[in-house]
DNA sequence: CAGTTGGGTGAACAGACGTACACCGAAAAG
DNA sequence: CTTTTCGGTGTACGTCTGTTCACCCAACTG
């Protein structure tokens, strides 16, 4: 019983590895299967197809992404200056990236390349967590008459930049100096946007 | 002579339109000969290998790209108000998305998937593109007194943005109403981000 | 007009691919 | 202790892949 479920974890991280080189559509089931050790006919003991892989391994990255996003929402109590917020989701983010390199990898290679399933999938979380930013946000001093629009474009935004810079971590490919000039960039950006919102709607 | 140029336009346009469905890695070269309609080994009287033509198929893209960019700034003569430029720029890009649909969905999907070296062409010819942005916002009324670095953050964030913008719009599918709905975000967002720049440094 | 270049052909190869099938042996269920 | 379940095995198939080679014929060159 508990023999499936350790050669299913370890078909999930063959494939995560496999797509380190190429995509998850170029990633051949028998490739998966060698690594793993066993037979290519084992494999459909546990997906369907690689499309089937790919959507586990989608669910198991954006568990770990939701983890994240807890970790810098449990910072409340004391009301934090907005370059605390800053500091705090970019270090968070880096940290995170680091520690789950293979799955940004993952989500950043299918997001755009994916069979249409799981961009799909990837597609709708990503919205969730756009959502769950723009409450957030309109909790925060300085957004009490925003339209619920606005709201979310901003988060959307955000969402996009720190895509964008989780992707670029990830290219960074563990350079110390290089993340360090990513995720300053980041932050500078993250500031510019914060203070781009606080101006909004006050003098339209 | 010019039969040469015509099969070469043609695998370069079949090339386009079979990465529709998947990324270039996962586009073999049979495939594209089917598609022309010529025998598998008359491909490389074109080109070395697939990656071979996605570098030709980048620089086709951005030169493309570049005439976009091109048109946008030639509209010097009277200064444009930041909603100007706004519009100016987001409806010149949804445009041009429209009319380069396939180089654009190319370029999305190569990106993050594509082969090392394509890779890499679009990754420097987007930094091209943000060190452009950087020497244009310095013209702009009101940011004098910016450091070089921040003028390239900011650059770096709004082309962040158009990128997604462009995605989103050939994720749209040429519904208008979706695509309606993706300049309008994008519009905004925009906007945000410039009133960030202007109360930049000013009041630091 | 004869000669050379070169884009396109067709057959052939060795290997990798997805998938179907019959089978095995250990662990869980009775 | 017997039976059933089920993860993993091995073989086999037809198809598709990249790349090679010898060849052909239209179009430029002299």
């Amino acid at each position: 019983m508990e023999r499936k479920e350790r050669t299913r974890r370890a078909i999930l991280d063959a494939a995560l590895s496999l797509g380190e080189e190429s995509s998850l559509g170029a990633v051949s089931l028998r490739q998966v299967a060698k690594e793993v050790g066993i037979v290519p006919t084992a494999f459909y003991r546990h997906f369907d197809s690689i499309e089937d892989l790919g959507l586990a391994l989608v669910d198991e990255s954006f568990v770990s992404l939701r983890a994240m996003l807890r970790a810098i929402r449990r910072s409340d109590g004391t009301i934090p200056t907005f370059t605390e917020i800053v500091d705090r989701s970019v270090v968070t983010l880096e940290e995170h990236v680091h520690r789950h390199r293979g799955h940004f990898r993952f989500i950043a290679r299918e997001r755009a390349a994916g069979p249409p399933a799981v961009k799909a999938r990837i597609h709708h979380e990503i919205q969730l967590c756009e959502r769950e930013l723009a409450t957030d946000i309109a909790r925060l001093p300085g957004t009490d008459h925003w339209s619920a629009e606005d709201l979310h474009v901003l988060s959307g935004l955000i969402v996009t930049a720190m895509v964008a810079t989780a992707e670029a971590i990830v290219d960074a490919g563990g350079r110390p100096e290089a993340e360090k000039r990513v995720s300053d960039v980041a932050r500078t950006q993250l500031r510019m946007v914060l203070i781009g919102a606080l101006s909004w709607k006050s003098q339209p």
